[in-house]
RNA sequence: GCCGAGGUAGCCUAGCGGGUUGGGGCGCUCGACUCAUAAUCGAGAGGUCGGGGGUUCGAAUCCCCCCCUCGGCACCA
């Protein structure tokens, strides 16, 4: 009997609508367990919603709701998804519910028990008027080594020091406003310490993507520091016999086990998996939260007395039309988007499966998306699928699959050998790659064997060849049917087989006699058009996430004519150039604004050089009141299209006399 | 700044215990075919292997320096 599994996939957390950057994670997790079900394995599959800290209680207290409302709208938001998108969860849980409560303080009580925590008083940025203390991003201030605005913990838009607690200098509230204040406070804390010589051998022995194995280890090469995990909030998991809760990263992961022992009812003993080591444990996760799974997670596990995860599987971030993936900028695609444009689900489980090596970035576009779909599932593997089925259905009805060419059961066997050990070294994209190369296989063979002719000469013969194609049919719907489980399902019932159900050894069998249902196209194309449509929502919202960062309005307010006329701009030639001495961005300039030569100082410098400028065109606002920048007279301003922050140079579009108005 | 991952043709990538002309896929060009969703099949063009230096008879592959991208840097999920 194997070994059975768990897997598990980092918990959402319900503070957001899901993103691409989830599913990079879960698909290849769902597409992974699904494989493994059809090797036969024994597996289990569990998620949930990480629903306590403190942004969830702060964004909950902004719009006027509880914490639980907050969590409920997206715990419900995200099953929708999976659901929609065919990510099948044995269990998918939520880490406010009681029996997630009762295993967190009983795995907390453990680690007292055990000598693993400890007291210590610290200082905390209190908020008197908001009655309560401030975790450091809600903390703004002044660097006390830069004088720059900083936050709590950091010194972000200054000079980057990172500041301890109490070091700020002029602590505010960023909530309310008013002034936050020091104070001593008890908090307790994980001996993370301990864990040090721990944590080395285990992490030599740990399996998963290189990404996360050697991160891992060499943050425990260099210092740990013990942990801080409580925190002062209302909502989250009580700390035993204290006014505090413990830290969300602390009762996050226990929803492992607390969702493991849920699935397990009726169907397993969850201590076997989680006490008795008897099951395998494979921890899907997102690079960004990789220090919480190799270090802090197993430091706890191990504390507790409980077993130890055997695998950590990270995915590398999405980026988004090649800028990094931010909700804020608008570089975001959401799910919602997806299933509003209509298109095949199936289509975005490959497109995240296969795009590229499941430890790297994934580079989101939505032309390569169209690509993807347009040359590899529909004009590879679907167009196979469908022009053998079709000429099958239409010439035979029924075809008898009892004897296959030895060089096409050999393809196919090679085929599963290679995606199982793909699979096993969590090369996801060289898994789905292998089938489709079947796929080719396939096109290559239907190709150079003609049954099109052989149908009018020889009609056994024909059948033959027929019979061998079905077979790498049923291989492929079989193969496939992990990443795309919808239309493989379809296309199964086309030719008689049952692929739920269905093992992946199934290939290797001969089925008898086929009997064919009039094909279904498996694959709408997916149009330039509605992809269009898409990019062009991701530029809306990208403008306008630019538009707020930048707070610019929209438009200005409208003027008068008149007030326009007020601006007396000119097309000037630059006759002279130089750099102003001891300021980086500006030069100064000598133009020809017509039988006039003004001198006027340019914040250019950083992007255009003085030599590149000499010669040049451009407009000049020449009754700007003049100004001294850097002690050198300004009379005008040269006018230039600022791009992110960035100046760009315009000049008229044919050459004109200097001094030519623009109006 | 520190740590990790990465930089190979327009795009995705293989190769990285050094060794015959750096493989494959998409796109592109040309040809063939028509069972099939203008799908398929064949051929071809396209690369300073991030930059520079070094080791070597020989480097994408080893060493040094630099540049760029992404993630993390713990009381922030």
């Amino acid at each position: 009997m194997k070994r059975p599994k768990l897997v598990t996939c980092g918990l959402p957390y319900a503070n957001g609508k899901a993103h691409i950057g989830h599913l990079r994670t879960y698909v290849p997790a769902d597409v992974y367990v699904r494989y493994l079900k059809m090797l036969g394995e024994d597996v289990i599959f569990i998620c949930g919603s990480d629903c306590h800290g403190t942004p969830i209680v702060v964004n909950a207290e902004k719009e006027g709701i509880s914490p639980r409302e907050l969590v409920d709208r997206y715990h419900d938001h995200f099953q929708k998804v999976f659901k929609a998108i065919d990510i099948e969860f044995d269990f998918f849980g939520r880490t406010d519910s009681e029996y997630h409560h009762v295993r967190t303080q009983e795995f907390v009580k453990k680690l007292i028990e055990n000598g693993y925590v400890f007291p210590k008083e610290i200082e905390l940025a209190y908020c008197p008027r908001c009655q309560r203390f401030l975790p450091d991003r809600y903390v703004e201030g002044i660097c006390p080594y830069c004088g720059s605005v900083a936050r709590g913990d950091e010194c972000d838009q200054g000079c980057g020091r990172h500041l301890e607690p109490g070091e700020i200098k002029e602590p505010k509230c960023k909530i309310c406003g008013s002034n936050a204040v020091f104070r001593k406070q008890k908090h307790y804390f994980f001996r993370l310490t301990a864990f040090k010589d721990f944590l080395l051998d285990y992490l030599e022995n740990l399996r998963g993507t290189e990404n996360a194995l050697n991160y891992a280890k060499q943050w425990v090469k260099g210092e740990l520091k013990d942990w801080c995990i409580t925190r002062n909030l209302e909502w989250g998991v009580k700390f035993p016999d204290e006014d505090l809760v413990v830290y969300v990263w602390v009762d996050a992961p226990i929803g492992y086990i607390s969702f493991t022992e849920k699935a397990c009812e009726n169907r397993c003993d969850w201590r076997d998996i989680w006490i008795n080591g008897k099951a395998e444990i494979i921890h899907f996760i997102g690079l960004d939260i990789v220090y919480h799974h190799c270090i802090f997670w197993p430091a706890m596990l191990k504390g507790a007395n409980y077993a130890l995860p055997d695998a950590v599987v990270a995915s590398g971030m999405v980026k988004v039309e090649g800028k990094t993936f931010s909700k804020s900028r608008g570089y975001v695609v959401w799910v919602e988007d997806y299933f509003k444009a209509g298109f095949n689900t199936d289509y975005l489980r490959y497109y995240i499966f296969n795009y590229t090596s499941h430890q790297r970035d994934l580079n989101f576009s939505w032309g390569v998306f169209r690509d993807k779909v347009n040359n590899e599932i529909i004009a590879t593997l679907g167009n196979f699928l469908y022009r053998v089925m079709h000429f099958a259905w239409k010439n035979f009805g029924s075809v008898d699959v009892s004897e296959v060419d030895e060089e096409i059961m050999q393809k196919i066997e090679e085929t599963r050998d290679k995606v199982v050990k793909a699979l096993q070294q969590w090369e996801f994209k060289v898994a789905s790659d292998t089938f489709m190369e079947l796929a080719g296989f396939g096109n290559v063979y239907f190709q150079n064997a003609k049954p099109w002719e052989l149908i009018k000469e020889d009609r056994e013969k024909c059948l033959r060849i027929i019979a061998n194609c079905l077979q790498l049919a049923r291989a492929l719907i079989i193969y496939s049917f992990p990443v795309m489980p919808r239309t493989m399902e379809k296309m199964g019932r086309c030719i008689g087989i049952d692929v739920k159900s269905s093992k992946l050894d199934d290939a290797l069998s001969l089925p008898g006699v086929v009997r064919l249902e009039r094909p279904e196209v498996p694959f709408e194309k997916v149009d330039d058009r509605k992809i269009e449509e898409m990019e062009r929502l991701m530029m809306k919202r990208i403008r306008r996430a630019e538009m707020a960062e930048k707070g610019v309005k929209e438009e200005k307010e409208i003027v008068d004519i008149e007030d326009f006329k007020r601006l007396d701009i000119r097309i000037g030639r630059i006759v002279k150039a130089e750099k102003v001495k001891g300021a980086k961005k500006l030069l100064r300039l000598e133009v020809d604004i017509g039988g006039e030569i003004r001198q006027l100082v340019a914040g250019i410098a950083e992007d255009y050089e003085p030599e590149d400028v000499v010669g040049r065109l451009v407009p000049i606002l020449v009754n700007l009141k003049p100004a001294k920048i850097r002690g050198v007279v300004s009379q005008g301003m040269m006018l230039a299209a600022d791009v992110d922050g960035r100046p760009v140079l315009l000049h008229p579009d044919r050459e004109v006399p200097p001094g030519s108005r623009v109006r």
